[in-house]
DNA sequence: CGGGGGTTTGAGTGAGCTCAACTATCGTGG
DNA sequence: CCACGATAGTTGAGCTCACTCAAACCCCCG
Protein backbone atom coordinates (compact mmCIF):
# COMPACT_ATOMS: atom_id res chain seq x y z
CA UNK A 1 0.00 0.00 0.00
CA UNK A 2 2.51 2.89 1.32
CA UNK A 3 5.40 1.08 -1.09
CA UNK A 4 5.69 2.22 -4.62
CA UNK A 5 3.74 0.65 -7.35
CA UNK A 6 6.32 -1.45 -9.33
CA UNK A 7 6.93 0.16 -13.31
CA UNK A 8 8.30 -3.06 -14.52
CA UNK A 9 7.19 -6.57 -14.89
CA UNK A 10 9.91 -7.53 -12.38
CA UNK A 11 7.23 -8.76 -9.47
CA UNK A 12 6.31 -11.22 -12.21
CA UNK A 13 9.85 -12.97 -12.62
CA UNK A 14 9.93 -12.88 -9.40
CA UNK A 15 6.90 -15.12 -8.82
CA UNK A 16 7.90 -17.09 -11.69
CA UNK A 17 11.49 -18.21 -9.86
CA UNK A 18 9.71 -19.52 -6.86
CA UNK A 19 9.05 -22.54 -8.70
CA UNK A 20 11.09 -22.28 -11.75
CA UNK A 21 14.63 -21.77 -13.08
CA UNK A 22 15.24 -19.10 -15.50
CA UNK A 23 18.15 -18.16 -17.34
CA UNK A 24 19.09 -14.35 -17.60
CA UNK A 25 18.03 -13.90 -21.20
CA UNK A 26 15.02 -15.44 -20.08
CA UNK A 27 14.00 -13.20 -17.51
CA UNK A 28 14.99 -10.20 -20.10
CA UNK A 29 12.58 -11.80 -22.49
CA UNK A 30 9.81 -11.47 -19.92
CA UNK A 31 10.81 -7.88 -18.62
CA UNK A 32 10.73 -6.77 -22.31
CA UNK A 33 7.29 -8.63 -22.83
CA UNK A 34 5.18 -5.69 -24.12
CA UNK A 35 2.28 -4.62 -21.73
CA UNK A 36 0.10 -1.68 -20.21
CA UNK A 37 0.27 -0.74 -16.78
CA UNK A 38 -2.97 0.77 -15.10
CA UNK A 39 -3.89 1.25 -11.59
CA UNK A 40 -7.11 0.20 -10.05
CA UNK A 41 -9.44 0.69 -6.90
CA UNK A 42 -10.37 -1.40 -4.16
CA UNK A 43 -13.36 -3.74 -5.60
CA UNK A 44 -12.96 -3.08 -9.04
CA UNK A 45 -13.36 -6.11 -11.23
CA UNK A 46 -10.32 -7.17 -13.59
CA UNK A 47 -12.66 -9.15 -15.50
CA UNK A 48 -16.42 -10.29 -14.71
CA UNK A 49 -18.16 -13.80 -15.20
CA UNK A 50 -18.72 -14.19 -19.08
CA UNK A 51 -16.57 -11.92 -20.12
CA UNK A 52 -13.87 -12.61 -22.94
CA UNK A 53 -10.52 -10.79 -22.61
CA UNK A 54 -7.45 -10.53 -25.27
CA UNK A 55 -5.48 -9.45 -22.37
CA UNK A 56 -3.23 -11.51 -19.85
CA UNK A 57 -3.47 -9.85 -16.18
CA UNK A 58 -0.66 -9.81 -14.45
CA UNK A 59 -0.86 -8.39 -10.74
CA UNK A 60 2.37 -5.67 -9.66
CA UNK A 61 1.02 -4.49 -6.35
CA UNK A 62 -2.01 -5.37 -3.96
CA UNK A 63 -4.39 -7.98 -3.68
CA UNK A 64 -6.74 -9.57 -5.82
CA UNK A 65 -9.48 -12.62 -5.41
CA UNK A 66 -11.45 -14.69 -7.60
CA UNK A 67 -14.83 -14.79 -6.80
CA UNK A 68 -18.39 -16.04 -7.79
CA UNK A 69 -21.51 -14.77 -6.81
CA UNK A 70 -24.46 -17.49 -5.36
CA UNK A 71 -27.73 -16.28 -6.76
CA UNK A 72 -27.12 -12.46 -7.02
CA UNK A 73 -26.54 -12.64 -3.14
CA UNK A 74 -23.33 -13.43 -1.33
CA UNK A 75 -19.88 -13.79 -2.59
CA UNK A 76 -17.77 -16.34 -2.26
CA UNK A 77 -14.17 -15.96 -2.58
CA UNK A 78 -12.21 -19.03 -4.46
CA UNK A 79 -8.54 -17.71 -4.39
CA UNK A 80 -6.53 -14.94 -3.36
CA UNK A 81 -3.52 -13.51 -5.33
CA UNK A 82 -0.85 -11.76 -4.57
CA UNK A 83 1.86 -8.80 -6.22
CA UNK A 84 3.84 -11.33 -8.96
CA UNK A 85 0.64 -13.85 -9.73
CA UNK A 86 -0.26 -14.09 -13.19
CA UNK A 87 -3.71 -13.93 -12.53
CA UNK A 88 -4.98 -13.62 -16.09
CA UNK A 89 -3.40 -16.81 -17.69
CA UNK A 90 -6.34 -18.91 -17.71
CA UNK A 91 -8.04 -16.72 -20.13
CA UNK A 92 -5.02 -17.34 -22.72
CA UNK A 93 -6.97 -20.90 -23.40
CA UNK A 94 -9.91 -20.45 -22.22
CA UNK A 95 -13.08 -18.59 -23.85
CA UNK A 96 -15.51 -17.00 -21.38
CA UNK A 97 -14.70 -16.31 -17.84
CA UNK A 98 -16.22 -18.81 -15.80
CA UNK A 99 -15.60 -16.50 -12.68
CA UNK A 100 -15.17 -12.70 -11.52
CA UNK A 101 -11.59 -11.45 -10.24
CA UNK A 102 -11.78 -8.41 -7.72
CA UNK A 103 -9.13 -5.76 -6.04
CA UNK A 104 -9.45 -6.57 -2.81
CA UNK A 105 -6.97 -3.38 -1.94
CA UNK A 106 -6.02 -1.09 -4.62
CA UNK A 107 -3.89 -2.57 -7.37
CA UNK A 108 -1.67 -1.77 -10.23
CA UNK A 109 -1.63 -4.73 -12.65
CA UNK A 110 -0.11 -5.27 -16.06
CA UNK A 111 -1.94 -6.33 -19.07
CA UNK A 112 -0.17 -8.33 -21.83
CA UNK A 113 -1.63 -9.35 -25.14
CA UNK A 114 -2.51 -12.78 -25.37
CA UNK A 115 -0.51 -13.19 -28.50
CA UNK A 116 2.61 -12.00 -26.91
CA UNK A 117 2.31 -14.27 -23.67
CA UNK A 118 1.52 -17.38 -26.64
CA UNK A 119 5.03 -16.44 -28.73
CA UNK A 120 7.13 -15.83 -25.39
CA UNK A 121 6.19 -19.34 -24.41
CA UNK A 122 6.99 -20.98 -27.80
CA UNK A 123 9.87 -19.09 -27.98
CA UNK A 124 11.34 -19.73 -25.21
CA UNK A 125 10.04 -23.48 -24.11
CA UNK A 126 11.29 -22.93 -20.36
CA UNK A 127 9.31 -20.11 -20.20
CA UNK A 128 6.31 -21.63 -21.43
CA UNK A 129 6.80 -24.53 -18.96
CA UNK A 130 7.40 -22.15 -16.24
CA UNK A 131 4.33 -20.12 -16.82
CA UNK A 132 2.12 -23.43 -16.97
CA UNK A 133 3.82 -25.36 -13.70
CA UNK A 134 2.38 -21.80 -12.13
CA UNK A 135 -0.68 -22.98 -13.31
CA UNK A 136 -0.63 -26.09 -12.22
CA UNK A 137 0.56 -25.30 -8.86
CA UNK A 138 -2.57 -22.92 -8.64
CA UNK A 139 -4.72 -26.00 -9.35
CA UNK A 140 -3.19 -27.12 -6.17
CA UNK A 141 -3.95 -24.46 -3.65
CA UNK A 142 -8.01 -25.26 -5.45
CA UNK A 143 -7.76 -28.67 -4.55
CA UNK A 144 -6.65 -27.59 -1.08
CA UNK A 145 -9.51 -25.03 -0.46
CA UNK A 146 -11.87 -27.71 -1.68
CA UNK A 147 -10.39 -30.06 0.86
CA UNK A 148 -10.42 -27.09 3.44
CA UNK A 149 -14.21 -26.30 3.18
CA UNK A 150 -15.04 -30.15 2.61
CA UNK A 151 -13.32 -31.81 6.12
CA UNK A 152 -12.00 -28.58 8.33
CA UNK A 153 -13.72 -27.03 10.60
CA UNK A 154 -14.24 -23.39 11.36
CA UNK A 155 -11.02 -23.20 13.89
CA UNK A 156 -8.99 -25.17 11.74
CA UNK A 157 -9.87 -23.55 8.24
CA UNK A 158 -8.84 -20.05 9.33
CA UNK A 159 -5.64 -21.10 10.92
CA UNK A 160 -5.22 -22.79 7.51
CA UNK A 161 -6.26 -19.63 5.37
CA UNK A 162 -3.42 -17.58 7.63
CA UNK A 163 -0.74 -19.94 7.46
CA UNK A 164 -1.37 -19.86 3.64
CA UNK A 165 -1.33 -16.12 3.20
CA UNK A 166 1.66 -15.54 5.35
CA UNK A 167 4.05 -18.46 3.17
CA UNK A 168 3.13 -17.27 0.09
CA UNK A 169 3.66 -13.40 1.31
CA UNK A 170 6.84 -14.42 2.66
CA UNK A 171 7.58 -15.92 -0.74
CA UNK A 172 6.72 -13.15 -2.82
CA UNK A 173 9.20 -10.60 -0.94
CA UNK A 174 5.78 -8.80 1.37
CA UNK A 175 7.61 -9.38 4.99
CA UNK A 176 10.53 -11.40 6.37
CA UNK A 177 9.22 -12.94 9.65
CA UNK A 178 6.73 -15.62 10.24
CA UNK A 179 3.86 -13.22 10.98
CA UNK A 180 2.81 -11.28 8.27
CA UNK A 181 0.77 -7.48 8.00
CA UNK A 182 -2.38 -8.53 6.59
CA UNK A 183 -5.52 -5.76 6.04
CA UNK A 184 -7.80 -8.12 5.37
CA UNK A 185 -10.96 -8.17 6.48
CA UNK A 186 -13.07 -10.85 8.84
CA UNK A 187 -15.91 -10.21 6.05
CA UNK A 188 -13.42 -11.42 3.40
CA UNK A 189 -12.09 -14.21 5.59
CA UNK A 190 -15.54 -15.32 5.74
CA UNK A 191 -16.21 -15.28 2.08
CA UNK A 192 -12.94 -17.45 1.27
CA UNK A 193 -13.41 -19.98 4.40
CA UNK A 194 -17.52 -20.64 3.56
CA UNK A 195 -18.28 -19.33 6.90
CA UNK A 196 -20.18 -16.22 8.63
CA UNK A 197 -18.63 -12.42 9.74
CA UNK A 198 -19.98 -13.42 13.17
CA UNK A 199 -18.16 -17.17 13.34
CA UNK A 200 -15.09 -16.03 11.97
CA UNK A 201 -14.71 -13.00 14.44
CA UNK A 202 -15.37 -16.04 17.22
CA UNK A 203 -12.89 -18.06 15.58
CA UNK A 204 -10.25 -15.62 15.94
CA UNK A 205 -11.14 -15.01 19.42
CA UNK A 206 -10.47 -18.50 19.56
CA UNK A 207 -6.59 -18.52 18.19
CA UNK A 208 -6.23 -14.96 19.81
CA UNK A 209 -6.88 -16.70 23.44
CA UNK A 210 -4.49 -19.48 23.00
CA UNK A 211 -1.34 -17.16 21.92
CA UNK A 212 -1.30 -18.68 18.25
CA UNK A 213 -1.89 -14.79 17.03
CA UNK A 214 -2.44 -11.49 17.95
CA UNK A 215 -4.28 -8.71 15.89
CA UNK A 216 -4.85 -5.15 15.76
CA UNK A 217 -6.91 -3.16 13.24
CA UNK A 218 -5.79 -3.88 9.44
CA UNK A 219 -3.13 -6.37 10.73
CA UNK A 220 -2.91 -10.10 12.37
CA UNK A 221 0.44 -11.18 13.82
CA UNK A 222 1.34 -14.68 13.98
CA UNK A 223 2.66 -15.32 17.26
CA UNK A 224 2.99 -18.81 17.28
CA UNK A 225 3.96 -20.45 13.72
CA UNK A 226 4.18 -24.14 14.69
CA UNK A 227 1.07 -23.96 17.19
CA UNK A 228 -0.74 -22.47 14.01
CA UNK A 229 0.37 -24.58 11.53
CA UNK A 230 -0.58 -27.59 13.36
CA UNK A 231 -4.23 -25.84 14.35
CA UNK A 232 -4.64 -25.67 10.38
CA UNK A 233 -3.32 -28.70 9.89
CA UNK A 234 -1.47 -27.00 7.35
CA UNK A 235 1.66 -28.31 4.89
CA UNK A 236 2.88 -26.24 2.41
CA UNK A 237 3.96 -29.01 0.11
CA UNK A 238 1.22 -27.95 -1.96
CA UNK A 239 2.07 -24.95 -2.90
CA UNK A 240 5.15 -26.29 -4.33
CA UNK A 241 7.63 -23.65 -4.11
CA UNK A 242 11.33 -24.18 -3.84
CA UNK A 243 12.23 -25.46 -0.11
CA UNK A 244 12.86 -23.03 1.59
CA UNK A 245 12.34 -23.91 5.32
CA UNK A 246 10.42 -21.24 7.57
CA UNK A 247 12.27 -20.04 11.25
CA UNK A 248 10.47 -21.62 13.91
CA UNK A 249 9.27 -24.82 12.31
CA UNK A 250 11.46 -27.93 12.99
CA UNK A 251 9.44 -29.61 10.08
CA UNK A 252 7.05 -29.23 7.80
CA UNK A 253 4.98 -32.62 8.20
CA UNK B 1 -17.57 -51.76 -17.20
CA UNK B 2 -19.59 -54.27 -19.48
CA UNK B 3 -17.43 -52.80 -22.09
CA UNK B 4 -14.51 -53.94 -23.51
CA UNK B 5 -11.45 -51.97 -22.37
CA UNK B 6 -9.74 -49.41 -25.10
CA UNK B 7 -6.89 -50.61 -26.56
CA UNK B 8 -5.76 -47.55 -28.17
CA UNK B 9 -5.57 -43.91 -26.72
CA UNK B 10 -8.60 -42.67 -29.02
CA UNK B 11 -10.56 -42.00 -25.57
CA UNK B 12 -7.71 -39.06 -24.93
CA UNK B 13 -8.65 -37.59 -28.70
CA UNK B 14 -11.97 -37.48 -28.09
CA UNK B 15 -11.33 -35.98 -24.78
CA UNK B 16 -9.38 -33.10 -26.14
CA UNK B 17 -12.15 -32.55 -28.89
CA UNK B 18 -14.19 -31.35 -26.84
CA UNK B 19 -12.58 -28.35 -25.81
CA UNK B 20 -10.14 -27.73 -29.31
CA UNK B 21 -9.88 -27.73 -32.89
CA UNK B 22 -7.50 -30.98 -33.94
CA UNK B 23 -6.31 -31.76 -37.59
CA UNK B 24 -5.88 -35.47 -38.72
CA UNK B 25 -2.52 -35.43 -38.63
CA UNK B 26 -2.64 -33.76 -35.39
CA UNK B 27 -5.39 -36.92 -34.09
CA UNK B 28 -2.74 -39.39 -35.30
CA UNK B 29 0.05 -37.81 -33.41
CA UNK B 30 -1.62 -38.13 -30.35
CA UNK B 31 -2.72 -41.88 -30.81
CA UNK B 32 1.31 -42.74 -32.16
CA UNK B 33 2.06 -41.89 -29.12
CA UNK B 34 4.55 -44.00 -27.04
CA UNK B 35 2.53 -45.65 -23.97
CA UNK B 36 2.19 -48.44 -21.97
CA UNK B 37 -1.18 -50.07 -21.21
CA UNK B 38 -2.74 -51.60 -17.93
CA UNK B 39 -6.02 -52.62 -16.05
CA UNK B 40 -6.52 -51.64 -12.48
CA UNK B 41 -8.86 -52.86 -9.40
CA UNK B 42 -10.96 -51.11 -8.08
CA UNK B 43 -9.36 -48.40 -4.73
CA UNK B 44 -6.35 -48.70 -6.58
CA UNK B 45 -3.63 -46.00 -6.29
CA UNK B 46 -2.61 -44.64 -9.60
CA UNK B 47 0.03 -42.06 -7.39
CA UNK B 48 0.16 -41.32 -4.20
CA UNK B 49 0.97 -38.02 -2.37
CA UNK B 50 4.43 -37.20 -1.88
CA UNK B 51 5.53 -39.57 -5.07
CA UNK B 52 7.04 -38.57 -8.42
CA UNK B 53 6.33 -39.76 -11.73
CA UNK B 54 8.03 -39.70 -14.93
CA UNK B 55 4.92 -40.99 -16.81
CA UNK B 56 1.37 -39.38 -17.91
CA UNK B 57 -1.59 -41.44 -16.92
CA UNK B 58 -4.42 -41.01 -19.07
CA UNK B 59 -7.90 -42.94 -18.35
CA UNK B 60 -9.01 -45.37 -20.83
CA UNK B 61 -12.07 -46.43 -19.11
CA UNK B 62 -13.50 -46.49 -15.60
CA UNK B 63 -13.54 -43.55 -13.17
CA UNK B 64 -10.81 -42.29 -10.91
CA UNK B 65 -11.11 -39.51 -8.67
CA UNK B 66 -8.52 -37.25 -6.67
CA UNK B 67 -8.49 -37.77 -3.22
CA UNK B 68 -6.74 -35.87 0.26
CA UNK B 69 -6.78 -37.75 3.63
CA UNK B 70 -7.32 -35.61 6.47
CA UNK B 71 -5.17 -36.90 9.26
CA UNK B 72 -5.12 -40.51 8.64
CA UNK B 73 -8.80 -41.04 8.80
CA UNK B 74 -11.51 -39.34 6.42
CA UNK B 75 -11.15 -39.31 2.27
CA UNK B 76 -12.50 -36.51 0.47
CA UNK B 77 -12.50 -36.51 -3.38
CA UNK B 78 -11.55 -33.07 -4.76
CA UNK B 79 -12.22 -34.09 -8.47
CA UNK B 80 -13.96 -37.24 -10.45
CA UNK B 81 -12.61 -38.40 -13.83
CA UNK B 82 -14.31 -40.32 -16.55
CA UNK B 83 -12.49 -41.76 -19.65
CA UNK B 84 -10.19 -39.69 -21.91
CA UNK B 85 -9.30 -37.85 -19.18
CA UNK B 86 -5.56 -37.08 -18.46
CA UNK B 87 -5.53 -37.90 -14.67
CA UNK B 88 -1.28 -37.39 -15.35
CA UNK B 89 -1.04 -33.89 -16.33
CA UNK B 90 -0.10 -32.08 -13.24
CA UNK B 91 2.69 -34.34 -12.45
CA UNK B 92 4.53 -33.55 -15.91
CA UNK B 93 5.32 -29.79 -14.46
CA UNK B 94 5.19 -30.70 -10.73
CA UNK B 95 7.83 -32.83 -8.73
CA UNK B 96 5.77 -34.65 -6.21
CA UNK B 97 2.11 -35.19 -5.95
CA UNK B 98 0.50 -33.34 -3.64
CA UNK B 99 -2.87 -35.33 -3.33
CA UNK B 100 -3.84 -39.72 -4.16
CA UNK B 101 -5.19 -40.71 -7.48
CA UNK B 102 -7.48 -43.38 -6.92
CA UNK B 103 -9.64 -46.02 -8.80
CA UNK B 104 -13.07 -45.70 -8.23
CA UNK B 105 -14.22 -48.91 -10.33
CA UNK B 106 -12.16 -51.03 -12.39
CA UNK B 107 -10.53 -48.96 -14.97
CA UNK B 108 -7.82 -49.03 -17.80
CA UNK B 109 -4.97 -46.91 -17.89
CA UNK B 110 -2.06 -45.46 -20.85
CA UNK B 111 1.08 -44.84 -18.94
CA UNK B 112 3.04 -41.84 -21.23
CA UNK B 113 6.41 -41.03 -20.73
CA UNK B 114 6.52 -37.20 -19.38
CA UNK B 115 9.27 -36.78 -22.35
CA UNK B 116 7.14 -37.64 -25.30
CA UNK B 117 4.17 -35.76 -23.63
CA UNK B 118 6.67 -32.37 -24.05
CA UNK B 119 8.01 -33.39 -27.29
CA UNK B 120 4.66 -33.31 -28.79
CA UNK B 121 3.68 -30.45 -27.49
CA UNK B 122 6.69 -28.38 -28.63
CA UNK B 123 6.07 -30.18 -32.03
CA UNK B 124 2.26 -29.62 -32.59
CA UNK B 125 1.30 -26.13 -30.88
CA UNK B 126 -2.14 -26.97 -31.17
CA UNK B 127 -2.37 -29.79 -29.31
CA UNK B 128 0.42 -28.08 -26.61
CA UNK B 129 -2.29 -25.72 -26.46
CA UNK B 130 -5.30 -28.03 -26.21
CA UNK B 131 -3.58 -30.23 -23.30
CA UNK B 132 -3.17 -27.12 -21.47
CA UNK B 133 -6.58 -26.40 -21.92
CA UNK B 134 -7.64 -28.65 -20.67
CA UNK B 135 -5.92 -28.51 -17.58
CA UNK B 136 -6.76 -25.02 -17.41
CA UNK B 137 -10.35 -26.00 -17.86
CA UNK B 138 -9.89 -28.53 -14.68
CA UNK B 139 -8.87 -25.28 -12.63
CA UNK B 140 -12.24 -24.14 -13.67
CA UNK B 141 -13.93 -26.87 -12.32
CA UNK B 142 -11.96 -26.75 -8.70
CA UNK B 143 -13.46 -23.52 -8.87
CA UNK B 144 -16.95 -24.42 -9.27
CA UNK B 145 -16.32 -27.24 -6.60
CA UNK B 146 -14.95 -24.70 -4.03
CA UNK B 147 -18.00 -22.60 -4.50
CA UNK B 148 -19.99 -25.83 -3.89
CA UNK B 149 -18.46 -26.35 -0.86
CA UNK B 150 -18.42 -22.97 0.53
CA UNK B 151 -21.60 -21.44 -0.56
CA UNK B 152 -24.57 -24.48 -1.18
CA UNK B 153 -26.61 -26.31 1.09
CA UNK B 154 -26.72 -30.20 1.30
CA UNK B 155 -29.83 -30.14 -1.47
CA UNK B 156 -27.81 -27.95 -3.68
CA UNK B 157 -24.28 -29.85 -3.37
CA UNK B 158 -25.74 -33.34 -4.30
CA UNK B 159 -27.91 -32.29 -7.27
CA UNK B 160 -25.11 -29.87 -8.81
CA UNK B 161 -22.96 -32.91 -8.66
CA UNK B 162 -25.39 -35.37 -10.84
CA UNK B 163 -25.76 -32.59 -13.09
CA UNK B 164 -22.04 -32.52 -13.45
CA UNK B 165 -21.34 -35.94 -13.80
CA UNK B 166 -24.21 -36.09 -16.34
CA UNK B 167 -22.58 -33.69 -18.46
CA UNK B 168 -19.45 -35.13 -18.31
CA UNK B 169 -20.45 -38.77 -18.97
CA UNK B 170 -22.96 -37.45 -22.09
CA UNK B 171 -19.93 -35.34 -23.37
CA UNK B 172 -17.33 -38.80 -22.98
CA UNK B 173 -20.19 -40.71 -24.82
CA UNK B 174 -20.70 -43.04 -22.19
CA UNK B 175 -24.77 -42.30 -22.48
CA UNK B 176 -27.24 -40.26 -24.42
CA UNK B 177 -29.83 -39.53 -22.30
CA UNK B 178 -30.22 -36.35 -19.98
CA UNK B 179 -29.98 -39.17 -16.86
CA UNK B 180 -27.04 -41.75 -16.87
CA UNK B 181 -25.93 -44.72 -15.16
CA UNK B 182 -23.62 -44.48 -12.40
CA UNK B 183 -22.54 -47.05 -9.78
CA UNK B 184 -21.32 -44.19 -7.35
CA UNK B 185 -21.91 -45.39 -3.84
CA UNK B 186 -23.83 -42.73 -1.09
CA UNK B 187 -20.19 -42.76 0.86
CA UNK B 188 -17.95 -41.39 -2.16
CA UNK B 189 -20.91 -38.71 -2.77
CA UNK B 190 -20.53 -38.26 0.72
CA UNK B 191 -16.52 -37.74 0.56
CA UNK B 192 -17.01 -35.45 -2.99
CA UNK B 193 -19.54 -33.18 -1.02
CA UNK B 194 -18.01 -32.84 1.99
CA UNK B 195 -21.18 -34.58 4.07
CA UNK B 196 -22.31 -37.72 5.78
CA UNK B 197 -23.58 -41.17 4.31
CA UNK B 198 -26.76 -40.86 6.08
CA UNK B 199 -27.00 -36.98 5.15
CA UNK B 200 -26.45 -38.15 1.49
CA UNK B 201 -28.99 -40.29 1.66
CA UNK B 202 -31.62 -37.91 3.14
CA UNK B 203 -30.69 -35.70 0.87
CA UNK B 204 -31.30 -38.16 -2.25
CA UNK B 205 -34.72 -38.82 -0.49
CA UNK B 206 -35.82 -35.52 -1.44
CA UNK B 207 -34.45 -35.47 -4.55
CA UNK B 208 -36.87 -38.13 -5.46
CA UNK B 209 -39.75 -37.44 -3.43
CA UNK B 210 -39.55 -34.25 -5.72
CA UNK B 211 -39.27 -36.54 -8.61
CA UNK B 212 -36.03 -35.10 -9.81
CA UNK B 213 -34.22 -38.27 -9.98
CA UNK B 214 -35.06 -42.00 -9.39
CA UNK B 215 -32.36 -44.33 -7.79
CA UNK B 216 -32.24 -48.13 -8.13
CA UNK B 217 -29.35 -49.92 -6.76
CA UNK B 218 -25.81 -48.56 -8.67
CA UNK B 219 -27.60 -46.56 -10.55
CA UNK B 220 -29.34 -42.93 -10.81
CA UNK B 221 -31.29 -42.18 -12.99
CA UNK B 222 -32.20 -37.78 -14.07
CA UNK B 223 -36.18 -37.59 -14.07
CA UNK B 224 -36.80 -34.10 -14.48
CA UNK B 225 -33.08 -32.23 -16.10
CA UNK B 226 -34.28 -28.39 -15.98
CA UNK B 227 -35.20 -29.57 -12.23
CA UNK B 228 -32.36 -30.53 -11.29
CA UNK B 229 -30.18 -28.19 -12.65
CA UNK B 230 -32.37 -25.20 -10.69
CA UNK B 231 -32.21 -27.78 -7.28
CA UNK B 232 -28.58 -27.69 -8.20
CA UNK B 233 -27.96 -23.98 -9.44
CA UNK B 234 -26.26 -25.42 -12.02
CA UNK B 235 -24.69 -23.58 -15.16
CA UNK B 236 -22.26 -25.71 -17.03
CA UNK B 237 -20.15 -22.73 -18.23
CA UNK B 238 -17.60 -23.64 -15.82
CA UNK B 239 -17.14 -27.15 -17.98
CA UNK B 240 -15.77 -25.09 -21.05
CA UNK B 241 -17.02 -27.63 -23.26
CA UNK B 242 -17.88 -26.67 -27.06
CA UNK B 243 -22.08 -25.74 -26.99
CA UNK B 244 -24.04 -28.32 -26.94
CA UNK B 245 -27.29 -27.74 -25.71
CA UNK B 246 -28.99 -30.47 -23.39
CA UNK B 247 -32.23 -31.74 -24.88
CA UNK B 248 -35.07 -31.02 -22.25
CA UNK B 249 -33.22 -27.55 -21.21
CA UNK B 250 -34.65 -24.19 -22.90
CA UNK B 251 -31.82 -22.42 -21.36
CA UNK B 252 -28.25 -22.94 -19.73
CA UNK B 253 -28.54 -19.32 -17.68
C1' DC C 1 -28.47 -69.54 5.16
C1' DG C 2 -25.13 -66.59 6.99
C1' DG C 3 -22.13 -62.70 6.25
C1' DG C 4 -20.85 -58.33 4.33
C1' DG C 5 -21.31 -54.09 1.82
C1' DG C 6 -24.39 -50.65 0.94
C1' DT C 7 -28.77 -48.29 2.06
C1' DT C 8 -32.46 -46.63 5.05
C1' DT C 9 -34.59 -44.80 9.18
C1' DG C 10 -34.88 -42.88 14.00
C1' DA C 11 -33.48 -40.01 17.89
C1' DG C 12 -30.56 -36.91 20.10
C1' DT C 13 -26.69 -33.45 19.66
C1' DG C 14 -23.89 -29.63 18.36
C1' DA C 15 -21.18 -26.50 15.24
C1' DG C 16 -22.12 -22.81 13.00
C1' DC C 17 -25.99 -19.74 11.50
C1' DT C 18 -29.35 -15.76 12.17
C1' DC C 19 -30.85 -11.78 14.17
C1' DA C 20 -29.86 -8.02 16.84
C1' DA C 21 -27.60 -4.84 19.57
C1' DC C 22 -23.51 -2.61 20.95
C1' DT C 23 -18.53 -0.86 20.65
C1' DA C 24 -14.31 0.97 18.51
C1' DT C 25 -12.01 3.57 15.21
C1' DC C 26 -11.54 6.75 11.75
C1' DG C 27 -12.63 10.49 8.43
C1' DT C 28 -15.30 14.47 7.43
C1' DG C 29 -17.42 18.73 7.88
C1' DG C 30 -19.49 22.36 10.73
C1' DC D 1 -12.75 20.69 18.64
C1' DC D 2 -16.67 18.12 18.56
C1' DA D 3 -20.72 15.83 16.24
C1' DC D 4 -21.77 12.71 13.01
C1' DG D 5 -21.80 8.83 10.00
C1' DA D 6 -19.60 4.97 8.06
C1' DT D 7 -17.07 0.88 8.42
C1' DA D 8 -15.41 -2.93 10.97
C1' DG D 9 -15.29 -5.63 15.01
C1' DT D 10 -17.55 -7.77 19.19
C1' DT D 11 -20.95 -10.08 22.03
C1' DG D 12 -25.46 -12.43 23.32
C1' DA D 13 -29.44 -15.55 22.56
C1' DG D 14 -31.95 -18.71 20.07
C1' DC D 15 -32.33 -21.79 16.11
C1' DT D 16 -31.32 -25.18 12.42
C1' DC D 17 -28.94 -27.87 9.29
C1' DA D 18 -26.22 -31.45 9.23
C1' DC D 19 -23.75 -34.63 12.33
C1' DT D 20 -23.40 -38.78 15.51
C1' DC D 21 -24.73 -43.00 17.14
C1' DA D 22 -27.40 -46.90 16.57
C1' DA D 23 -30.28 -50.16 14.67
C1' DA D 24 -32.59 -52.21 10.94
C1' DC D 25 -32.91 -53.56 6.15
C1' DC D 26 -31.82 -55.13 1.53
C1' DC D 27 -29.51 -57.61 -1.75
C1' DC D 28 -26.00 -60.21 -3.57
C1' DC D 29 -22.88 -63.93 -3.16
C1' DG D 30 -20.43 -67.78 -1.37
Amino acid sequence: MAEPAPITLAPMVHKLLQRSRLETTERNAILNLPHRLEKLDRDAYLIREGETSDNCTVLLSGFVARTKIARGCCRHILAIHLHGDLVGLPSVLLEAADHNIQALTPISVAYIPHDAIKALAETYVTIGQALWRDVVAEGAMFREWIFNLGRRNARQRIAHLLCELSVRQEAAGLCEKPGFEWQMTQEEMAEATGMTVVHVNRTLSGLRNDGLITTSRFSITIRDWPGLQTAGDFNPAYLHHHDRPRPGSSSTR
